[in-house]
Formats: C-alpha cells, sequence, structure tokens
DNA sequence: GATCGAAGAAGTGCATGCAAGTGTAATGCT
DNA sequence: AGCATTACACTTGCATGCACTTCTTCGATC
C-alpha cells in the first residue's frame, strides 16, 4: 500500500506529525515549504499532499494552500460510529486467531503505553492508536486495515479540535481487557469491550457538545456586533505558525 | 471532495468505466495514453493514477504501467462484511430523516433499475451500485459517503473477477423494500433488510469460493505442465486492448 | 531449433519552468 | 485618517524534459 517512493515518506512524516499533534487543524502546507524540508520537489510534495486528502487529513483548495483538515464536531461524531462499527469487525476477526507472539507483541505495546503515562501527552495519544491500528493489521484484511488506520488518524485530528486533556489511564486497562477477550477467543465479548471501549473514548473526549475553537466564531456570531475582541484564538494561530515540523523562517521577506 | 480539476475528471470517467465494467481487472492504464486520451499531460493522468489507487481501484506498481485493481477473493468477502455494516450505518441514519422528495427521489431510481432490466447488464449494475451511493449520500455524513462509495466501486471490481452473470431481479425488490422500511422510520427493519439484501447480493455473486479469471492460472498451475492452451483470456486481453474507457467493445476478437 | 543476451522502445520518477490565481502591502483618493 | 485601488510577491496548476527502469525484439550462440 504505502510503497518507498518519497511521496509515502512525506504522508508518513505528515501523518506522524498529525498523530503527535506537531500538525493541529488549520496548519498551512505549502507545497514548496515541504518540498524543500524533505529535499524534493513540488511535484512530490503535491502527489503526497493528494493522498493525504484522500484520506481525509488534509484539505486541498483550488489554488490556495493545503490545510491541515479540521474535521467538524458532526463529522467527528459520526467517524466514531464507523469506527465502532469497524473496529467490532477488527476483534471479531482476529478472535482465537492470534498467535502467540501477536498477543505479546499487543500486551508490550499496552505494556508501552503504560509506561508512556508519565510522558507528554501527544505520546500517549500515538501509542494509544497505535493500539487499534496495530490490532487492525492483525487481521490481515487490507481494507479494514485502511479504513480502520484512516479513521484512527482522523480521530486524532478531531481530538485535536474538541478533545479535553487526554486521560488514558482508563483507556489501558480497556486495551487489556480487550486483548484478553481477543485471547480467550470470546467474540461477542471482545467485540463489546471494543465498542464500549470506543464510546468511553469518544465519551471522554467530547460527548456533550462542546463546540471547542473552530466553531466558536460561529457561536459567538449573535454576540459579535456587541464587541469585537478580534477574531479569538484561530486566526492567531493560523498565521502565527505556518507549516512543518520544524520551524519555518517568520515570514515576510 | 472532488474538485473540478482535471485529474478528478479522468478518476470519474475511470470509475464510472469501472462500474461499467468497460474497464476490467488487470487491465492496464498507461499514464501517456490516458493523458493523450483526456488532452492533458502525464502529470495530470499521474495524479488521478495517484488518487484511484487510494481507493482501492487502481493498483500502482513502481516502474510498471498501473493496472485496474484485482481483488482477491478473501479481499471481496471481507469488504462486503465491512460494507454491511456501513451500509446499516446508513439506512439507520436515514430512517425518518428522508423529505417527501428523497423519497421520491430513490423510488424513481428505483424504478430506473426496472426499466433497464431488459437492457445490458452493465448497466444493471450501475444503477444497482448508484442505488446504494445515493443511499450514502443522502445522509450528508461526509466519511460513511466516502467509505461506502469506495467499496461499492471494488465490489463491482470483484463481481466482475468473481461474479457469475448478474441477475437484478431480486435486488430491485429487495431496493424497494429498503427504501419503504426507512421511510416508515423502522430502523431495525431497515438495517435487517439492508444487510440481508448485501449478503444476498454477495451470495448470489460468489458465495461458494469459485475463482474465476484471475486465479484461474494458479488453480491450473498443476496441470498446466501437461498441456499449454496458451495462458487464456487474460495475456491475451491484456495486449489487444491497452487502455480506454469509453469504445470498448467486444470481451472476445 | 531453442536459449541466452544485448540494443532499442516504451514507460515511469522526478525536477524545472512558465502561466494564472490569490493574498497583501503600498499607494492614491476623498 | 479611512477607504478603495493597484502593484507585487507568493503559491498553485500544469506541461515539458531528462534520467532511469522495464519490456520487447532481434540477433548471436550453443
Amino acid at each position: 500500500m504505502d510503497f518507498s517512493d518519497r511521496a509515502s515518506i512525506i504522508c508518513r512524516a505528515i501523518r506522524r506529525a498529525i498523530l503527535e499533534q506537531a500538525l493541529s487543524p488549520g496548519d498551512k502546507l505549502p507545497e514548496d515549504t515541504l518540498g524543500e524540508r524533505f529535499g524534493v520537489s513540488r511535484t512530490i510534495a503535491r502527489h503526497a499532499l493528494g493522498q493525504l486528502a484522500s484520506e481525509g487529513l488534509v484539505e486541498l483548495r483550488r489554488n490556495r494552500i493545503a490545510l491541515v483538515a479540521t474535521p467538524s464536531f458532526e463529522e467527528a461524531r459520526d467517524e466514531f460510529d464507523i469506527r465502532r462499527e469497524l473496529e467490532r469487525l477488527v476483534v471479531r476477526a482476529l478472535c482465537g486467531r492470534l498467535s502467540a507472539s501477536q498477543i505479546e507483541e499487543l500486551t508490550a505495546h499496552v505494556a508501552g503505553e503504560e509506561a508512556a503515562r508519565g510522558g507528554s501527552e501527544a505520546n500517549s495519544i500515538r501509542l494509544a492508536t497505535e493500539f487499534h491500528v496495530k490490532l487492525a493489521e492483525m487481521t490481515g484484511k487490507p481494507t479494514l486495515t485502511r479504513y480502520v488506520r484512516e479513521i484512527a488518524y482522523r480521530s486524532s485530528l478531531s481530538l485535536a479540535t474538541f478533545g479535553r486533556p487526554h486521560s488514558p489511564d482508563c483507556a489501558i486497562s480497556e486495551h487489556r481487557a480487550v486483548i484478553e477477550a481477543v485471547a480467550a477467543g470470546d467474540a461477542e465479548r471482545a467485540a463489546a469491550l471494543m465498542a464500549e471501549h470506543l464510546d468511553q473514548v469518544a465519551a471522554r473526549a467530547f460527548l456533550k457538545a462542546r463546540p471547542s475553537r473552530g466553531d466558536l466564531m460561529e457561536v459567538l456570531a449573535p454576540y459579535a456586533d456587541a464587541e469585537r475582541p478580534g477574531l479569538g484564538a484561530r486566526a492567531g494561530r493560523e498565521t502565527e505558525k505556518t507549516a512543518q515540523p520544524q520551524s519555518r523562517r517568520p515570514k515576510h521577506a
């Protein structure tokens, strides 16, 4: 699926940056800056952006700079619904079919999550997401894997937009419970645990329709005429940090 | 999602060609032939192929001509499993939320399917697929729509590889039943009907693991040493015609 | 006659160049 | 000063060109 061509390298880098929230929704991704950063031409950077756009991670607007996608609240909710069904399929497919070494790998991964509890939140989010992706990969079903991966990455974008501070503690024990049920071959219980886990994640993140950032302007619109506080954080962040993982020389020539 | 840029035009054309089985699994899609045909440069054709590859409709191999994807039997089965869950979400989301004009549109579409019964099989397949896509679009959920569309198009590829002659008669009445249940707002029944319908489609198409074409060579491999009948239809078709959507008549010849 | 190998053809991988569109800062006008 | 306008720099859209890889065909060899 992903080849070793240079566009895929850029894709992976950006995906990871998104996963670790080094890139946030709305961040700009200019083709030439990207190409420069990765030592390739705009052609390749452009190709990578097209790929990412088709995964829903990047928003492409004609004649305009590409942006990291900003999922709406409704999209985020709907995608968790999809994700629940997809990952139910994953654990069902896996039940009783996991080798000892695979179970070992998953257990080790969760141990890694445990170890990262003190560390950065970005790292915890990355590990948690990778757990789900790893599970999907073990099914050996390419399309299912692709969809779970895409939607899991999109989720991290949603969480960045709407999520409150991540608390991965419960998630870890839920991961363990899923592994245990899958290893025991109890498909129904595993599917139920996974669905519940994802519901919990969604609930912890943004169950109540709290429109943080992004939609703020719409919500404030009725009041906006009274005062003009400066359009809020959104615009500020966008211009402030323009692109890549690492620095990009101050705008202005 | 799809813009009016020229790459998207090529994408749409190829998607439609695949849907109508004017393009079959394994057909070659050379960049420059494609570009020539559509009056654009290789750059654009290449971009379109990348897009289609990310949708699973095209297979890209480094330094080699792109091919229309050839889903394996396992992939086809797995994708129908995914599709069932996805489309269950669709009808659930739609239940009781359909406007009169939308119901009218769906009913008209099914009438169109009815009218096409005497016509070409390709046309019936296209209409049946478009019914599902139309349903998904009505949810207004972009990600769900995208996945259903992708996987529905992939299904048509699977059907081309493994399906026996399509018999759309029962499918039409099943479509009607789904519309009726959705219009009535009976979510459980609608979901069940949709799931059953898709199971039926899969069953009619290839429930028994019949490896037609494509895998034929593998199956025949043990016997191949005895005789050399010329590698079958596959190689012949591939070299015979190199690319294009329109004007692809004879399957023999 | 069949097999192996090399040269040409066909095709992709990628960078670069130019035209057109977009945002922004400077300029002129009221 | 405030607003509209214009000019310019930035960015994308796309075609073309060149290098490299793969395929094919044809000739040499056994």
